[in-house]
DNA sequence: ATCAGACATCGATATCTGTCAATATCGATC
DNA sequence: GATCGATATTGACAGATATCGATGTCTGAT
């Protein structure tokens, strides 16, 4: 197996009840701050969003440049934090790079901030 | 009224519709960005998780400070975060003051994150 | 082989953030 | 009204972050 052993932050969440029913523990929030400080960006809020409406779930990177008035390593950057935290999978097709939203992810984060039950 | 007219964050979230349905407008992005931000530091998800899961849904700074190996100084900062953008009310009763969590404005958010329809 | 285009990485910089020590404020009590 | 205890505010500083221009690395086409 080619993938890391090192799990990203969002494959950690789903073990955390909701943050409204018992204390957070000390790991636990360190290992979900990361997570929220990645979505805690305008620009990245507004890229992880477009992603997610696109019609596949994925995006290409030279669609997502054009929609901001930001340079084009800059775009990369914030795809690059989302990625890392595991908010968004990264494909590479020729030339092109399709990132697509990690559903599961967001509704775990969702579910723990909301407080829904799991 | 003795209110201010200037709205918190958190006042302005249940307007948007799931991140992953439409694409987030630029103002709603820089509404919602402060929240999160807010939230995206681990000893302030812990100090909103104790919070939230005290009895009546409200701690006394002086059970807070103890909660945590830092100066009494760093967790007031922590907490005047999260009261202005309106994730914490503030009631000061005596010499005491508490801090009660918006459980609305958490489920606004989760739902806003996790794509729970409203 | 060379070239052009798509995306990532690097280096620099200005701004923001978390933390603390010191100090201020405010309410209760003596 | 002097004092004490509970919080808040201020000022300072180290570390993180958003942004850009320049450059690097692929990949497909000429």
């Amino acid at each position: 197996m080619s993938k890391s052993l090192v799990l990203t932050p969002v494959e950690t969440v789903a073990c955390c009840s909701p943050l409204t029913q018992e204390p957070l523990a000390e790991d636990q929030a360190a290992r979900i701050a990361p997570l929220l400080k990645a979505l805690a960006d305008p620009v990245r809020l507004r890229l992880l969003s477009l992603v997610a409406s696109h019609a596949d779930g994925e995006a290409c990177v030279c669609d997502l440049n054009d929609a901001f008035d930001l340079s084009q390593p800059t775009i990369s950057h914030h795809l690059k934090v989302l990625h890392e935290v595991g908010l968004l999978d990264r494909t590479k097709r020729g030339v092109w790079v399709y990132y697509a939203v990690r559903r599961d992810a967001l509704a775990d984060l969702g579910a723990l901030i909301g407080g829904v039950a799991r």
